[in-house]
DNA sequence: TCAAAAGTGTTCGCATTACACCCATGG
DNA sequence: CCATGGGTGTAATGCGAACACTTTTGA
């Protein structure tokens, strides 16, 4: 079986991905719990080797549709993590990515046994230097937060202003004023307001406080006093128009 | 000598690096004339394969030196390039870095005899997809120069305000007014005037328009007409304090 | 003395910030 | 009716953009 030689040691090469998802309340990362040794029982990153035949984002994107469900598209290259020693079994370079769940994507799909959504301010260990390659996306989140609309990629298509709001905060981690953040949101002018749909409007409230994490979740939702938010959607053409012009300018 | 066995096959794990100077006018890129097919005879980056005990960040560091003689200690990683065929020999991944150089330390340590600087602007074909990377170095430094100190790392340690502007003219491709420029340079403070050296201030003038390109320049830099601006130098300290405080609110 | 480049201050508009009251809903 | 959360406007401030004349120097 030993069948693939070479001139030189070539190290092996893999992926991870580090899918973020938001319930309305804090950030979730996706975990999956390793079954086999290195670091087995530990939570990890879904990744795993490269095939010789894709490239390293078709490798992310298959690696996380066989360990999580989760098909995504939208995958970002971190970078590659390369310390000598960050697999004890041979030598082995990661090229991690990042993506953005919604919790509709989450929910219908996501059929794997062993993938978790873990809080990002309570994480296990990780195996590995998955640590490492988190806490890198997350410091890219919140760099590119500021100047792409990304954070819509974590939201359901039709959302509240309050939602879009503690997304941010969950992200940036601080408050911001409510009457100063509308603002802001809307003279960007990548919102649109969404058509009134009663619905939807009560679904996404009475789903504000799920827990995406609960996949099994019993107890069902119930509603919260206060006020509904008005629902708004992103307008990808608007935010292309916009780019085209400015390029460079767009701050979020 | 075919020694190295794997069960599975493993790609080759290359670095690629490009550096980048500016001679007061426009920026360029250092190249290396390829010796060995494949791609022989074209410009290429410097870099190489990967040893099984560096990391992909040393071994980006030790290529260069070897290829171009330059010592750079400030490499960024521009990510993994991994496309199927973009090595015609065998599968390779490619993780590239960039970095800036100073005129100062090319003129010094550059004794390899294939190296050279090219202009940005008028690039031969480049071997492999060492345009794509290029491009992406350069898409990299105009959105990091907005937001870190980055730039003087292409100036010598003492520079004046006219040279920084062409610098960011050159890197972010359009003009800025004189007096703004000075204004909110001055404003983010982090330079300090240098010590009016009478010296300093004659070298860096005469040396303005040279071109770092021409190592072997036979025709000596003459003088220019018109005032000679003010020196001064970037004040690390202050930035690493500012930055402590504000943590991205930093723009430039 | 002429040509080339550098230094300098003010005004205007826009974006950001701080801040307080009323409205809608469910329990 | 009360608790919870959502919606809205205004005033002060700071930053970026536009803009012209004077000074220094080398030829």
């Amino acid at each position: 079986m030993e069948n693939y030689t070479y001139n030189y040691p070539h190290p092996a090469v893999a992926t991870d991905c580090v899918v973020l998802g938001f319930d309305g309340e804090s950030l979730k990362v996706l975990l999956v719990e390793r079954g086999v040794e290195p670091y087995k029982g530990a939570w990890a990153l879904p990744g795993g080797f490269m095939r010789i035949d894709e490239t390293a984002e078709q490798c992310a994107r298959r690696e996380l549709a066989e360990e999580t469900g989760l098909d995504l598209s939208n995958l970002h290259q971190l970078g590659a993590f390369t310390a000598v020693h960050r697999d004890p079994r041979e030598r082995v370079v990661s090229i991690a990515f990042y993506a953005l769940a919604r919790q509709r994507d989450v929910r219908g799909g996501n059929d794997a046994a062993k993938a978790r959504w873990v809080e990002i301010d309570s994480l296990p260990p990780l195996a590995f230097d998955h640590d490492t390659i988190l806490h890198e996306a997350l410091l890219r989140l919140r760099r590119d937060i500021r100047f792409e609309p990304v954070g819509f990629g974590l939201l359901d298509e039709s959302f509240t202003m309050p939602e879009l709001q503690r997304l941010y905060e969950a992200i940036l981690g601080r408050q911001f004023d409510r009457r100063n953040f509308n603002k802001k949101m809307l003279q960007a002018g990548v919102l649109h307001a969404a058509a009134t749909d009663s619905a939807a409007t009560v679904e996404s409230h009475t789903m504000r406080r799920m827990d995406i994490g609960d996949l099994f979740a019993s107890e069902e939702p119930h509603s919260q006093p206060g006020r509904r938010g008005r629902q708004f959607s992103f307008d990808a053409e608007a935010y292309a128009r916009m780019k085209e012009d400015d390029d460079m300018k767009t701050e979020f």
